[in-house]
DNA sequence: TTGTATGCGTTATCAC
DNA sequence: GTGATAACGCATACAA
């Protein structure tokens, strides 16, 4: 492991020319590719920068006003795997780009300090920067961002977004259709901006009175209507909420099972939370799926490792993460970017759910 | 959210010091905290920074040799639950000193390409870098990295690891304690490498022969002594070895449980596999910890959401993370910084383990 | 206490 | 085709 690889000084354009005789203009045409450079002296340029080691300083390249192939990617939180996944999907596109991918973590409204100053270096050296599920009120805001932008679950003029609405009728049909009447839904935020958001589906998107994450309501939404138009109202108390996190989903799931005629099954905004409703349903002996079906969100890698397995609404999120470095790049490059149509989202059926047992005995599980 | 504050044309500190009636070196020496300037003067300046929306533009700053607040880490991957963790634990750090943090993700031996050119950028612009478990013959390898670097899990002047001995011990003993005799093992990596590290602990940090990572030769290593302490020895077939993946472990786990007199328990070197294993055991009708108790290694989140909930040995990730940016800190300001003794690790008993079942009936439960 | 020269390593512009 | 010159925005070193 070098890490310096020659000499101690870092060696500069004009060290390379004065080696291959040239001046160091000529050593920069070559370095870019510039066309019009005699293949003799080429060859003595591409000799000297392989004789000495050399490597272009980026960073007095982005003052110089040269373009950088370096991409960003801004992320709340790097342990949960929703930004992973997506992260992971970006990383691929933008090597096989040829781009470098650099992530930085978003503080939340609650982190003190100034808004990050390397914020502004990422600004001035990155083409583009990816924005995944930015949150409103983060100390980003204040902060300049790359010319170019993409946003996964975010604002901004090229969004990428899963089709959360389809894939909670997804959920729903499923349910619906293995027999279950009795349905409940966990989601990931507060009811009020849900309804809100729900009621004016396309006006969320910018709307700034919207203070929360458009995913969810319309997960919400994809419940509520796929019930109606099965001729099913929602019995009070069917609809709970988290905040993604296991620990919520126990708490809601509890809520929904300790009711005097508990869901047979239930529909959940996130994996996570999915798996502790599960837990939670086992705890107090039921049997998943026996007792209780479940449906999680987004199947991340953990939908899959459990046991049961989780039937989950599967999102794209690699592919999401991948096609934002595509239009970053592509915007980069002063190509047009159309809105790109939400990404079809696709119902994975593992163990997690069943048909209800047969009515009748509906009581008698009552905690305890 | 605004892309560009005010103008469209950056503002510089000239113009800031025109707005201010002062000298550009002026606005300098407030911005840097310099001593010596009139508060009468210094306010003005402020004011004008205040009004303009002027930030610095760190990339200029870098070129003239200012220094920077930037750290950067750099890991293989960044969707293995074992680096969001660490990075987590340093995104902390940083933020409580003030420090910006940039993660990068390494490419491979595999990766095609040259050495990232980011690289070089971060290279420049970082005070020093974080490496998580650097694989040897990455492309960083022919990169020149930061002035300060410290490794977790890795190779260089400054490492930081957790006891994977003590811990592999602790785990080991707790098995036997229970009344295991009959204790396997799998590993996340092909045993030659192992067994030549754990011959020789200390030989292995800087020793360029060894190829792999020093972890799971000291997590061999514990098992082996532990069990060799017991007056046991180790049956044909005992250890196993997997990549540190679920499939891996299933694999290894399967080859464990259909050996003639197969292991009681199992003592594996990761969580992910150490999930496999039991998943396998229960698809082979065994109960978990009933028929075969299972101990994993680092308490991903992973570890304590599943059920039965996985008895591991704690790896404090986010502390080494935490640590290792405030060692990075240190270095950068010129402190001294001593060698970091191992991280104590820690039994966390959850569900998976138990006493064996009376001797007896040893066989009756072959693959089938 | 404040201002002036000079340079960091590269690229753009325009001569040669 | 190739090379000199002038920025890019800031900080270091020194002069006023």
């Amino acid at each position: 492991m070098r890490v310096r690889p020659t000499s101690d000084a870092p060696l500069t354009l004009n060290d390379v020319a004065r080696h291959a005789g040239v001046s160091p203009m000529t050593v920069s045409n070559v370095i870019n590719g510039k066309a019009g450079v005699r293949p003799a002296t080429k060859a003595r340029v591409l000799a000297a920068i392989e004789a000495t080691g050399y490597r272009v300083n980026q960073v007095a390249r982005a003052l110089a006003g040269g373009r950088s192939r370096m991409l960003s990617v801004f992320t709340p939180q790097l342990n949960r795997p929703y930004a992973t996944e997506v992260v992971q999907g970006a990383a691929q596109a933008a090597d096989e780009l040829h781009y470098d991918l650099v992530v930085m973590m978003l503080a939340g409204p609650d982190a003190a300090g100034s808004p990050a100053p390397t914020l502004s270096v990422v600004t001035r050296l990155a083409v583009g920067a990816l924005l995944i599920q930015p949150s409103r009120g983060g100390r980003w805001e204040d902060a300049d961002l790359p010319d170019h932008i993409v946003s996964v679950d975010g604002p901004g003029p090229h969004q990428l977004n899963a089709d959360n609405y389809g894939g909670a009728c997804l959920a729903t049909a499923h349910l619906l259709s293995l027999g279950h009447t009795r349905i409940g839904f966990i989601s990931g935020q507060e009811a009020e901006g849900q309804l809100k958001a729900a009621s004016s589906p396309e006006a969320t998107a910018d709307d700034p009175t919207n203070h929360d994450r458009d995913d969810d309501a319309q997960r919400l939404r994809g419940y509520r209507e796929s019930l109606a138009a099965a001729g099913l109202n929602v019995p009070e108390g069917y609809m709970q909420h988290g905040d993604y996190s296991k620990a919520s989903g126990e708490r809601a799931a509890r809520a929904l099972l300790n009711l005097p005629n508990p869901p047979t099954a239930i529909f959940v905004a996130g994996d996570a939370m999915a798996l502790g409703a599960i837990h939670v349903a086992q705890d107090m002996g039921l049997a998943v799926p026996r007792d209780l079906s479940v449906v999680g969100f987004d199947d991340l890698p953990i939908a899959g490792a459990a046991r049961p397995g989780l039937t989950t609404v599967r999102q794209p999120l690699a592919l999401m993460g991948e096609v934002g470095v595509r239009q970053l790049v592509a915007l980069a490059e002063g190509q047009p970017v159309p809105p790109t149509p939400p990404f079809v989202t696709e119902l994975i059926v593992r163990e997690s759910t069943a048909a209800p047992r047969v009515e009748g005995s509906k009581k008698g599980r009552s905690k305890g």
